[in-house]
DNA sequence: TGCGACTGACCGACCGGTCGGTCGGTGATC
DNA sequence: GATCACCGACCGACCGGTCGGTCAGTCGCA
């Protein structure tokens, strides 16, 4: 009972957390109105704020729900792999694909974290933090495995993680090509960048993930 | 008169823009007052609405002046460059460096973009297609030149931008190293992902640009 | 005296957050 | 098993601060 309670209250919280992000998806913070996430969950703006202190925390709660599935789902394919560098492109193309197969999804995580100005420069850093680190252990491993050149790891992951983030905003704003169809072309350019593609490394097709 | 009134309208305007320069850097779009950029231009906000119809034509316009300002120093540094790879990594390096040198600068063009919702997407591809399409033309020179491999230069300059997008953006939120600092490594890097580097190519010093 | 530049008091839409109230369920008591 | 006290989830009208934008009026220059 209070068992079932505490299960009831989670699964409210979760409904709000998915109407909440397709709100913020589609509107951004700032022209996300709570009353709209309220009638998407068929809840009033009372009982939102029962479960979440302010707009602002939602918007957090939100964000670390989706970066949270992005990286198990990157750990995930990274962890399918078989060499060190596969598994860095793997990390990448999971998070890619995901990314295609979701335009809102990819709005939120990728763009819209601006968007409430300056209180979210510390949340944005953290979730992708959290991306460049799961790309990182994996160039370290491929350095290990001395798959790719000696370099300075932390750099290279962000140059990757920027260069999967501006294919995405330049899709998602200029209705460029979709980032899975940029994908193995991508994966190229970045595997380059840290001396991979050596004679001796197999070349590895992306394992494939279940839809979230 | 007409004459030196226009020269007078156009230095107000001026003045404005950088007064709303400064407020926008440091607030973003949403948290800038108008009233904070008058009292900055120390003209009162019927005063800005007479030269400006809107806070959003107005931030648009520091968008525009500075993404001008960026651009032609780009392509300035390319320009002096004596071969086409150089060149591509003049112009990066010219850019990083007068983000570096300027934090509210970067904080401006690179993230509080975003911070006007969806109103600011298509302002946003603008820009970012403008710095992209000076280092494709580069890339594109040097693959005539035979100086990198056949590939996507517009994808490729996509990685650039995006590579250059992240450096500055954790320098800005996570207090990582100065973009400046990290450049050469990561001039490296971006070189090595279009093929650059052959052994027959000459090594590069960054041309110094005079500051704006 | 006409006009362009500028003033600043004022307007009012907007929206996050509040709070008194409702109600279905739960469990203790007889 | 009927009654009742109680609770926590939820409702939704309302508040109040904020801020972009307006406009009647002023000033000074040609």
């Amino acid at each position: 009972m209070s068992e079932s309670s505490a299960r009831q209250r989670i699964q409210t919280r979760e409904r709000i957390l998915e109407a909440a992000e397709l709100v913020f998806a589609d509107n951004g913070y700032h022209d996300a109105l709570v009353d709209e996430i309220g009638k998407r969950t068929s809840m009033s703006k009372g009982g939102l704020y029962f479960h979440f202190p302010s707009k602002e925390e939602l918007f957090f709660a939100v964000m670390d729900r989706l970066a949270n599935k992005l990286v198990r789902r990157a750990e995930k394919a990274a962890a399918n792999a078989d060499s060190p560098i596969a598994a860095a492109e793997a990390a990448l193309g999971a998070v890619v694909s995901a990314l295609s197969r979701q335009k809102r999804l990819a709005r939120l995580l990728v763009t819209q974290g601006y968007s409430m100005g300056n209180a979210f420069e510390s949340k944005r850093a953290e979730i992708f933090d959290r991306f460049a680190s799961v790309i990182r252990r994996q160039l370290d491993e491929a350095q290990k495995a001395g798959q790719i050149d000696e370099l300075d790891t932390g750099l290279a992951s962000r140059v990757w993680l920027g260069a999967v983030n501006e294919i995405v905003v330049h899709w998602l704003f200029s209705g460029g090509p979709s980032p899975s169809e940029s994908a193995p072309e991508l994966k190229k350019l970045l595997v380059a960048s840290v001396g991979g593609n050596r004679p001796e490394s197999k070349p590895v097709s992306e394992p494939e993930v279940v839809p979230a």
